[in-house]
RNA sequence: GCCCCCGUAGCUCAGUGGAUAGAGCGACCGCCUCCUAAGCGGUAGGUCGCAGGUUCAACUCCUGCCGGGGGCACCA
């Protein structure tokens, strides 16, 4: 709809005489929404950047370009106003040709093509297998679930992936406070590791080991634990089989799935680490000092030069890093977005610095990076810490046995994504029955009744009929309606473009306001069969875009409430 | 010290350079012989952190301050 007005534009635009906007003057057309109805659907500011180049009254300009507008069967009215705005009423027509798109792609509507076929990977969550997920986690796996399937609705071919750091010190550290439960020492005991895992969990693990269980994460083979204390490569792998098992179980509590884990230990085995180290040296941008390997990364940007190989021998945890995004290239996607908290955001440099440094052809700003701010959680008017070392902190499971899964997601992917998040767990907890999210559902769920009276009353819905009569909406609440659901398609791309799923769940609350405005206003099921069809055809709209929102939020869209 | 992000109603937050800055929660006043009141209508509540600059037009862009958070490892 946009799009036809901008046509409409360039076509006025294009047959003005040179005396009034000389040729080699073409701005970029602009078109947007009105914020207020009274403005009509659409405005454009044309005038008013044309009228400085031009030397011209932007209302005059105005006038001559509505002048020159093709006629459109679209457009109802054009005004001009305010310093030179051109405003555009639509047409009974162009509501009822976007009202029967709804119907016509049902849960597809709105749905654009920019990004068709582009191989595209988002990473998200990515939590090291070494204690349950925290809420943190959560914003991540609500965050990057909702954006991914914002991308899909795009066209992109995306690929939810997790990628999980299994060689590192944090693994070795868990396996050692495993190992020192498995013995029976406890935090604060002598003999307990130094920045050795403390929550209970650790206890867990220790138990099922002496009592040699086998555990299997999702994708993985089962692994058996020995039962031995002093087998520490046994307790090693059962920690972390037993900790991707419990974070699994989170996310499929979570509605959260991936399509491929990825483990850091892998690339070594595969040799990726190997062939990037080799590739690294062979650019010249290498150094040794030290005893250290160096990179000269602040060749690409980065504040200081990054250690590769460390004098031990090891590599630091962002050689297999790049390895990894090598592989996201050489694995044909051209589009990698990372889902982060800020306090990584220093890796974001060096990941880039490695790549451009390997000379593989890679664009300068890949991968992108989404970072979102940690979440505070309050609980007693008082801070809880969140914290992998503390014993205590708020897991994904807790909040989802507090407020459920649908309010959990919905709220966490509400806000901005650089935002910080205060999760007021006794507030969550009071609110739980007037939550945002309920506010939604009940919108969709209310059209769902309509629906089941129309039934109970002998009625039956007959979209033709209401298509022919979409003339008759014209009450406020039935053009703000419309106005909203018109705007779906647009809100998709833009949000998808923006990698910003929170403009989801806005435009989702305020759309249920339009509803529940409109449904304590007027009676849908009324006696004159042309009326009550243009009207239900309206709310029928309605429960399929808020469907299609929820849906891609991750939140369920309840008939009955 | 250097780098990144945030500062908008009492609280939590929206606001692609445009017209009178908006929601929710909280407060106050109203609305169920009517498709679910988990709802609706109304009132009150603002130096958009501060100061400059760019622009026909700045909450939005630029600079500098102030306040908050996060980074500046041979940790991840």
């Amino acid at each position: 709809m946009k799009y036809q007005i901008e046509q409409l534009l360039q076509a006025a635009l294009a047959t003005l005489p040179p005396d009034v906007v000389p040729a080699d003057i073409r701005p970029e057309i602009n078109v947007e929404r009105t914020r207020d109805a009274a403005h009509g659907d659409f405005a454009t500011n044309i005038a008013l950047q044309l009228a400085k180049p031009a030397r011209k009254n932007p209302r005059q300009l105005a006038q001559a370009i509505l002048d020159a507008l093709p006629a459109s069967d679209l457009i109802a009215k054009t005004e001009i106003a305010g310093p030179g705005f051109i405003n555009f009423h639509l047409s009974a027509a162009a509501y009822q040709l976007e009202l029967s798109r709804v119907f016509d792609f049902g849960p597809v509507y709105g749905y654009g093509k920019r990004g068709a076929g582009i191989g595209t990977v988002v990473e998200f969550v990515s939590a090291n297998p070494t204690g349950p997920l925290h809420v943190g986690h959560g914003r991540q796996a609500a965050l990057g679930d909702a954006l991914v399937s914002l991308l899909q609705t795009q066209g992109y071919e995306v690929s939810r992936e997790f990628y999980y750091n299994d060689a590192g010190v944090q693994i070795h550290k868990l396996a050692l406070s495993v190992q020192a439960r498995a013995r029976g020492i406890k935090p604060g005991d002598a003999g307990w590791p130094e920045e050795g895992y403390a929550g209970d969990y650790i206890g867990d693990i220790a138990e099922e080991f002496l009592a040699k269980s086998s555990v299997h994460a999702l994708d993985g083979e089962a692994v058996k634990a020995s039962g031995k204390p002093d087998d520490f490569e046994s307790i090693r792998k059962f920690a972390v089989a037993y900790l991707r098992r419990e974070q699994d179980i989170d996310l499929q509590k979570f509605g959260v799935h991936f399509d491929v884990y990825y483990l850091e230990s892998s690339l070594y085995t595969d040799g990726k680490v190997e062939e990037t180290v080799k590739g690294l040296i062979g650019s010249g941008k290498t150094y040794e000092n030290e005893g250290a390997l160096w990179l000269r990364t602040t060749e690409f940007g980065d504040d200081k030069d990054r250690v590769m190989r460390k004098s031990d021998g090891t590599f630091t945890y962002f050689v297999p890093d790049v390895a990894y995004h090598v592989t996201k290239w050489q694995r044909g996607f051209r589009k990698a977005i990372n889902v982060q908290g800020t306090d990584h955001h220093g890796t974001i440099s060096r990941v880039r610095a490695g790549l451009q440094a390997l000379g593989l052809g890679i664009p300068e700003g890949y991968p992108d990076y989404v970072l979102h701010k940690m979440v505070k959680v309050m609980r007693g008017g008082e801070e809880v810490k969140i914290s992998k070392r503390a014993g205590s902190y708020v897991t994904v499971r807790d909040l989802i046995e507090w407020v459920g899964r649908d309010a959990v997601r919905f709220f966490l992917v509400s806000r901005k994504a650089d935002s910080e998040f205060v999760f007021d767990i006794d507030l969550a907890l009071a609110q739980s029955e007037e939550n945002p999210v309920y506010y939604v559902q009940y919108a969709h769920a209310r059209v769902c009744s309509v629906f089941r009276q129309l039934q109970e009353k002998g009625f039956t819905h007959e979209r033709d009929i209401g298509e022919r009569n979409i003339a008759l909406l014209s009450e406020p609440q039935e053009r703000a309606l419309i106005r909203r659901l018109t705007y779906f398609p647009e809100l998709l791309e833009n949000a998808a473009n923006a990698l910003e799923p929170h403009q989801v769940a806005h435009y989702l609350r305020d759309l249920a306001g339009d509803l529940h405005t409109y449904y304590n206003a007027h009676q849908f099921i009324v006696d004159d069969v042309n009326l009550r069809n243009a009207r239900l055809n309206l709310v029928a709209a309605t429960r399929q875009v808020i469907q299609n929102g929820l849906k891609l939020l991750g939140v369920s869209a309840p008939e009955k409430m």
